[in-house]
Formats: C-alpha cells, structure tokens, sequence
DNA sequence: CAGGTATATACACAGTTAAGTATATACAGG
DNA sequence: CCTGTATATACTTAACTGTGTATATACCTG
C-alpha cells in the first residue's frame, strides 16, 4: 500500500515519525526510545523512506533519519476540505452547501 | 485496527468522506456517485460510523449520511508537530533544534 | 585481522481485512 | 398483501502486512 494514508496506519510508524518530528535521530536512537526491537525499526524506517515520509544520512555505521515532509503534506492537503467542520467560521455558507448541493438521480424530487 | 488513521488508510473509505465533505447523502446516492457495489458502501460506511467519521439520519428507507468531524480532528491535531517543515516560517529555531536536541550519546545509562 | 557495533534484509507465520456473493430487514405504494 | 426499493449483514476467500528469528553487510577500534 503505497498511499501516505496506508504508511501512517501503522502506529509504531507514527511514534517514529514523531520522535523525528522534534530532531533527526540514528536507528539506535529510535530502538531504545521507542523499546522496540531492532529489525522491526528498521523495516519501517525502510517503508517510511521509500514512501518519502523520511530521508537517511550515512554517518560511519550510522543511518541518521529526518523527517521528509512531502508525503505529510499531501494528507495536509486531504484534509482541507474538512476544516470547515471544526474551524470556527461556521457561516451561513456551510449549512447552504450541505442542504443544497445534492444531485437528484434522474427521478422526480423527493421530500 | 480502530485507530482514526487505520480507517483513513482505505481509498475508497476517502473517497465517501470526501463526497460527503461537500454535501449529505444517502447510501444509494454514495453507490451510484462512486460506481461501487452496495454493500461495500454499506460496510465501509458502517466502520466510518463505528470510528467516528459519520452519522446517519434515517429518512423513510433511506439512511442520509453526514460528516462527524471528531476523528479528522485528531488527524489534523497530529499533523500540528510535522506542520513547521513546510509551514514557510522557516526560521532558525527549526534547524537549530534539529541539531541539538540528541540524546547526550552514552555516560552512564540514560533514566 | 579480530571482535564488536550498527543497520539492513530474508523467510516463515499469523492476524487482519476488503471484496464478492447471497440473503435479510424495513418501508412505500398500488 | 405484494412488489419493488433501500440498506444492512453473514460468510467465505484471497491478499496483505507486521512480527519474530536468524543472518548478512558495513564500519570502527585495537
């Protein structure tokens, strides 16, 4: 599943993807913040590279991940037509759009 | 898998809420509008009822179905820490933060 | 080079789930 | 009532995906 939306179903992917969103951090770093086993980390950062959710920096042995922001950007975007519900501005327009907008399907009105 | 993300992950589970971010409709007007068999409607809108994301009005036969903007809420709220990566303000407290706050790297065991 | 550290990968397995098909329930109108 | 419409649900199945375990690869230090 390659969608942005599928990648951050997977909560340990988000508790990754947080503990980034404060400062990069090696593959180490992640295993003991997060308690969770070394392959296990290692196969999500590997999803939550190539879905470009986090870009990788070879250090020596060491892999520093950081947060790459396109993909969290495009749920970002998803999300805009839906503020409306919750951003305050609850103007006539809303509840004229919600009423009105509907598509009768080739039959008489109904109500 | 009940968590607002995991519901979200599906497409065509998207596609319902982002049919019904413009107007209510009924499940048959859903059906037809995104060329999908009827019980996969049904279903999908059941779990998006379950989790949250809808709430149904009965109207005769019909069940009109409409944004419940919770779950999105909280989507969006987890969204907040990731916004300032593309956010334009992009000034320097962000770099610097993401330089320095790691973990002092050993002496002693950490806790 | 040895040995240790850091990270990635391969494989088998188990749990989850969306889709398809069939059927059940509820209501409306003649 | 009977029929058609509208929606929900049961059940099976196939596909996916995360986990655990084991191992491979790369690099650093002495």
């Amino acid at each position: 599943m390659e969608s942005a939306f599928g990648i951050i179903a997977e909560p340990n992917r988000r508790a990754i993807l947080n503990l980034l969103a404060s400062s990069e951090r090696s593959v180490g770093e992640i295993e003991r913040k997060l308690r969770m086993p070394q392959p296990s980390v290692s196969k999500h950062l590997r999803v939550l590279r190539q879905a470009g959710f986090v870009e990788a920096r070879v250090e020596a042995q060491r892999r520093v991940y950081r947060i790459s922001p396109e993909p969290l950007k495009e749920v970002d975007a998803w999300l805009a037509p839906f503020r409306r519900y919750w951003s305050g501005h609850v103007d006539a327009l809303e509840r004229h759009l919600d009423r009105m907008e509907r598509v009768p399907p080739r039959k008489g009105k109904k109500r």
